[in-house]
RNA sequence: GUCCCUAUCGUCUAGAGGCCUAGGACACUGCCUUUUCACGGCGGCGACCGGGGUUCGAAUCCCCGUGGGGACGCCA
């Protein structure tokens, strides 16, 4: 259903009004038309739909932006706001009013509101009477001396409207069923469906992809660009995204904002993977990285129902973007965004510990609580008393005398080489395996019986991920038998 | 209410008339692996909304019903 435009034609756009904070619906429209944008080689711009001054507040576009600069989704042009754009809006509307394709109406919003309220009454779609619209009045001449006037689009009374969605296929409307929309407000702000068309012109935008919530606005949007005499875009409506609750996604039933994400943990491109598989798919593939994303990407595997938001697939997704990472680029991220830092140990055992530890988390914010312990002399606060080996007295006794076995046995090596760690002795994974299968043997203990008290307090802390034949080898044996003399007096 | 869109496991989805006894992923679950937790491996549970057509043959095409979503603003 696509069509395929020279590709240095496609410009698209992503158009936030700044009324709240990036949600994660906002992210997935700039996500499709930032990954469109792309693929065909085009632009992908972004326009600041400032004209509600209401609510709109500068502290929000500088949430949007920086969040899609996180994202690195970064504007390929100057990003255009509404804002700056009034004088252009007023002229051009003046002049669809001469050409008789616009009119100026003076008409309340009290009778406005009385005659929406009639017409809901009568099971009618609530619209505005048209009252003001052959009328012809001139600014400033309106009926019972009135002054304030709002400009209206003269929408054809009769007929239909139609276009082509490149993704639900042909789409058309009653024009019936469709009102003499204001254009521009009694107070002289322009309203959305008439500015989104002026930039978009402006902007030469070739395709415009946005929400699904979008398409019954196409039509009102239609009308201006033939108004307008302008060649008009592509039009592909994305399905929206659903809470638990099936109902479009809110504040109420899990919206949260993008920077909520980040500072949760989850990597760009794992947020992005998860929202570009919500609506779109590419056979049975789940997980991608960005330049497949850009690759793959294509409007007939754009799903056309509502997707709903599956907060645990996403969690998966970016478990599996934290396991490709690079190290390096994850401990950035963690002294950036989480505040980690160390002290008395070397970048490549943090770099180390963090190979070891990234296949098992799901979140990068488990990072630093997990190797807080590891990197940070005296971190280590363990209370072994919840211990199996209490329960035991004389089993205790043995495991202790097991343990000191591997230590001294470990520290002989150690005097002898003269370095700081088991590996750089020779003894890695393989041979602290070794060793320690050969104590348990020989003391008749079970492996877990008494790895699990050494573990404890080597990592110490309980809830650390890290394997203990793969710790011991790294840590500075100074720390590592210090920790587990703690271990034998305990 | 009116208009627009829509319908495959709980969720995200594959599926373009025969490859479908409907595939994958998340979640759930059984087993295995094992140095706790985790990761991993192998299984299990689990869906074509209903009714009519069209066709030799329908998850797939058409119609109706029903369900769901969205829009009906001097919000965007």
């Amino acid at each position: 259903m696509s069509s395929s435009p020279a590709s240095s034609s496609v410009r698209v756009r992503f158009a936030p009004s700044p009324t709240g904070w990036l949600h994660i619906g906002g992210v997935r429209t700039a996500l499709f038309n930032y990954l469109f944008a792309r693929k065909m080689g085009g632009k992908f711009l972004i326009r600041i739909e400032d004209t509600d001054t209401e609510r709109s507040e500068k502290q929000y576009t500088d949430d949007i932006l920086s969040s899609l600069k996180w994202l690195g989704m970064n504007a390929d042009e100057e990003i255009l706001y509404q804002s700056d754009r009034g004088k252009i809006y007023q002229s051009m509307a003046d002049d669809l009013i001469s050409k008789g394709l616009a009119y100026r109406c003076f008409c309340t919003t009290e009778e406005v509101e009385a005659t929406r309220e009639k017409m809901t009454k009568e099971g009618k779609k609530p619209m505005y009477a048209r009252t003001c619209r052959e009328k012809n009045y001139a600014a400033g001449a309106g009926p019972n001396g009135r002054t304030s006037f709002a400009i209206r689009a003269k929408f054809p009374l009769q007929g239909t409207t139609a276009f082509t969605d490149m993704i639900r296929g042909e789409i058309t409307f009653p024009n019936t069923d469709l009102d003499d929309f204001v254009m521009i407000r009694s107070n002289g702000v322009p309203t959305y469906n008439y500015v989104v068309v002026v930039d978009d012109i402006e902007m030469k935008i070739s395709h415009v992809i946005r929400g699904d919530d979008h398409i019954n606005n196409t039509p009102k949007q239609i009308f201006l660009y033939e108004a307008l005499k302008a060649e008009k875009p592509l039009f592909a409506h994305l399905p929206m995204i659903l809470g638990e609750d099936k109902k479009k996604l809110s504040k109420r039933n899990g919206e949260t904002s993008t920077n909520a994400y980040r500072q949760h943990g989850f990597l760009p491109d794992g947020l992005l993977n998860f929202l570009v598989r919500l609506g779109w798919s590419h056979g049975d593939q789940e997980v991608f990285t960005r330049e497949e994303m850009i690759q793959f990407f294509d409007f007939e595997h754009v799903q056309v129902t509502g997707a709903v938001f599956n907060p645990e697939k996403l969690l998966w997704i970016n478990g599996e973007h934290i396991k490709k990472s690079n190290p390096d680029q994850l401990l950035t991220i963690l002294k950036e965004d989480f505040k980690f830092s160390y002290s008395g140990v070397s970048d490549a055992y943090v770099l180390t510990l963090i190979t070891h530890l990234q296949p098992k988390v799901k979140l990068l914010k488990e990072l630093p609580e997990q190797l807080k312990t590891l990197v940070i002399a005296g971190a280590s606060k363990v209370d072994g008393s919840d211990l199996k080996w209490n329960k035991v007295p004389e089993q205790k006794a043995k495991i202790k005398i097991a343990i000191q076995e591997f230590m001294n046995d470990c520290n002989s090596v150690v005097s002898k080489k003269g370095k700081p760690t088991l590996a750089e002795c020779g003894i890695g994974h393989d041979e602290i395996n070794a060793k320690l299968h050969d104590i348990g043997e020989k003391y008749t203990l079970k492996l877990g019986e008494f790895t699990q008290p050494m573990r404890l307090f080597v990592t110490g802390q309980p809830s650390c991920n890290i394997g203990l034949f793969d710790l011991l080898p790294i840590m500075p044996w100074e720390t590592a038998y210090a920790r587990l003399e703690a271990c034998l007096k305990s």
